[in-house]
DNA sequence: ATTCCCTTTGATAAATTCCTCAAAATAAAG
DNA sequence: CTTTATTTTGAGGAATTTATCAAAGGGAAT
């Protein structure tokens, strides 16, 4: 199972990131400036860091400048505009990648095993969900019910995959929509409403079964457990 | 278990959303303007602060730009009404989230879950409490009888978990229509007594025992104590 | 620019729950 | 036993929450 260090001086974020990531089946340490990052770096040997740029104590560069003289570990740049320089800056300081605040999660994973892929490691992570007939993938982002496989939108995907990841537990509507979109300052629930829709029809068009996702009145859903 | 610090200058809504924080297992301590609400952020050092915007001494943005300097507890705060302005201002002065009075207990209780849950840690707070052969879980809202599982409203929900937090502690129609309304300056008791006429009916339903709830003649309701 | 697909939004219908009231039942008091 | 006070109960309409649909908005690919 890969290690994820994730060095951001907003605690929100680094949390709803590892969530996310623990929930896709990576294990995560956090740090909240640069050296205290440098410190688990050393200490926790991560298999790939997500660094914010901007920072106190020591910034995204200075981390990075003191890292690199000790490891090759692969970094994922977060920054908050994209300014051409920045990104250049960057890269040429020996990023793999950047993205953009603000990020969806899915995103952010996706890149995460796109630089894990080529930086050589094999993936170990605990990639499928099963949960009554319905398999779910991570990596591949693929669906199957009864050896069906279904064909589901990002959204439906990350929420099927929130759900499923602990059958029985209600999850809010709030919830669903951080997982949706990321660290969230409005929003309207009844979005979380319209995908759930969308994903019980192809969920019940591939299978005899329905209620695989239930509504609880008040609270909001949750996947069913036998 | 984490501790919440609430301020608003209306004693009696400050009183009765601690009694329901702490009836859904947090710690809470109160402020009644911001000066004092400032000298208890440093003091107590809370997981979370419920904030009034409009107080005396010093308003809800002055606190908050006070308390930022020194912290960065996340912030769930009140408003009377909700102009866009005052969301957008709020937001970004760094609040995690708004409730709009009035309110009901259960809804600030959620986002307060949700808020911490983003904010902090994996740890949860104490969410089930048992007593008798009946189980209720706080997060996910579920009840079960000698392991059964029961649907409850919410209302009915909200009932039971006041009353099974203290077994044997004996409550006033009153209290339970604070608990069902929130902060209310009229309404019907009988509405009470319909909801555990419903409760006592499912509960009575799923279990061979019944007088899970006793009524005190002249009183109210409690949970029975073995 | 155009197309296509996905996401979000708003509006309306449907489902569920809540509140209120009054009559019936029960408990306390005299 | 009778009277009075309180609780239980049932039912209808009000209110809230959820489901569904259609259409607008966004973004990526062609």
């Amino acid at each position: 199972m890969k290690k994820i260090l994730v060095v951001d001086d907003e605690k929100r974020l680094v949390t709803l990131v590892s969530e996310y990531l623990i929930q896709s089946g990576f294990r995560v340490v956090s740090a909240y400036d640069g050296r205290e990052a440098l410190d688990l770096a050393r200490q926790e040997k991560p298999d790939l860091i997500i660094l914010d740029l901007m920072m106190p104590e020591m910034d995204g560069y200075e981390f990075m400048q003191e890292h690199r003289k000790e490891f090759d570990t692969p970094i994922i740049l977060l920054t908050a505009r994209v300014e051409d320089d920045e990104k250049v800056i960057g890269l040429e300081m020996g990023a793999d990648d950047y993205i953009t605040k603000p990020f969806r999660p899915r995103e952010l994973v996706a890149r995460v095993r796109s630089v894990l892929r080529r930086a050589g490691g094999f993936e170990h992570t605990q990639s499928t969900i099963t949960a009554a007939d319905v398999v779910l993938d991570q990596n591949s982002r693929m669906v199957s019910i009864a050896g069906e496989e279904i064909n589901l939108t990002p959204s439906e995907f990350d929420l099927l995959a929130a759900l499923m990841s602990n059958p029985g537990k209600v999850y809010t509507r709030l919830d669903l929509l951080d997982i949706l979109q990321g660290v969230r300052y409005e929003g309207y629930e009844r979005t979380v409403d319209s995908h759930v829709k969308n994903l019980r029809a192809k969920m019940e068009a591939a299978s005899s079964r329905k209620d695989y996702i239930e509504t609880i009145y008040g609270i909001g859903y949750r996947f069913r457990r036998e």
